[in-house]
DNA sequence: GACGATTTAGACAAGACTGTCTAAATTTAT
DNA sequence: ATAAATTTAGACAGTCTTGTCTAAATCGTC
């Protein structure tokens, strides 16, 4: 049960940085060339290792694959659970900060380098691995549609919206907010920030006028008149 | 001018078949393993051919590549174009009328083998082959996009719904007739029909939501009359 | 400075794949 | 039936890749 010899920084230091690199580059090369055509000996070159260190930490091609898999995955749930938290959960403006959240999102977790990777490797590689990509379903999806559709629920509570079914209203809100992405994100492109901002502006209006307050006006003085209390 | 020996069947009866059975065999390699992991051997093999047919017909890897892609990408248009034709432009129940629309769509050119295969292609390859995949975007998108949206403003000319943009309001409403279809598209997997129609029947409700007719209840009834003068 | 762990470069065997070639077999149309 | 075109099976060279092995070099720590 207790460490013996060194208390738990084990490995010297470079160790869990090589591993890092090693990872990051393997997720580019398998991105950019799929599992078949990626290579160990470049993915060791742009990782700046020899290929033996590839295999001492990682064993298998296969095994890096896995471990780029789930490295991804957490970063990228990481990501996510950050921008969540800044959900407007008492907005001023709601138009303006459901178009901010939708924009901080996209840029911060779907379109920065990790979500790219990690969508383009379920898109090319999920059903050779069906039990590796189960895994990322309940750690990713399973995990965040739930905390996003809490926040929805929670606005139309605060009588902000009006909302049926919140998970529904999540998927939609966000199908709306890419609608004009999806040929980018096709293509595996990072949409301009502009088109971003445009797709999400669009998004949002729609999405208001679906679930915008609609029932009684009084609605939501009363409620917030509660949440300052 | 005029072809001397024979009319225009020049190629022998089995020749185009032996073709297209090469191609087709090599969309689902292609989309099962990759370019990279793709066997000529196991194409020639799944599509009942010697190896070197495929070399006769095909001359390359690449090159059966594209014949695959630009194959898959006509095939769809037709279909897409097909089910175009069926868009309810005097709706009787203007609900019913676009979820039915929606559904077939995603089952007639979303979903089916065709749709899913070219999907795959264009997500795992696409990057690799910008200018074959331009070429996609101009005939697939490029042309299916606006005859969409041509739909929806006629729609929205005859009274149906209030629309301000036609190009967003018909991405908005794949966006929407999608949104709870996302995980499965990006694990290629193919959603069973109860989850389509369910997604189709949500996104469009929430869709009629926003772009329903809102101003003056008169106005439809005045364009129909105008219609069947 | 010395020790143990880690990393490196390079060689290596085994296997897989592409694309070509040839000669025989088969199909198609006349 | 015959001639032309097409297809087939198989061998083949050349290239690439994975994963292992070894001996030397380097790193981090005491």
């Amino acid at each position: 049960m207790r460490a013996s010899v060194s208390p738990d920084t084990s490995p010297p230091r470079g160790h869990e940085a090589k591993r890092l690199s090693i990872v990051d580059a393997a997720a580019g090369v398998f991105c950019r060339e799929g599992f078949a055509g990626a290579n160990i000996d470049l993915i060791a070159a742009e990782a700046g290792v020899s290929r033996q260190t590839v295999y001492n930490h990682h064993g298998d091609k296969e095994k890096l694959f896995m471990a780029v898999v789930r490295d991804l995955t957490d970063r990228c749930n990481v990501g996510i659970f950050a921008t969540i938290a800044t959900f407007p959960d008492q907005p001023g403006d709601l138009e303006a900060d459901l178009i901010g959240f939708a924009v901080r999102l996209n840029q911060n977790c779907i379109c920065n380098r990790d979500g790219k990777f990690l969508r383009k490797l379920i898109q090319t590689e999920g059903e050779r691995y069906p039990q590796l990509f189960a895994e990322w379903r309940e750690q990713g999806p399973g995990t965040t549609w739930p905390a996003i559709a809490a926040r929805f629920a929670r606005l139309a509570y605060g009588g902000y919206l009006t909302i049926d079914d919140p998970d529904v209203a999540a998927r939609q809100f966000f199908g709306l907010v890419n609608a004009e992405l999806q040929t980018t994100f096709m293509l595996g492109g990072t949409p301009r920030e502009d088109e971003v901002v445009q797709s999400a502006t669009n998004g949002v209006r729609t999405f208001l006028r679906a679930f915008g307050r609609r029932p009684s006006p009084g609605n939501v003085k009363k409620h917030t008149a509660l949440a300052n209390a």
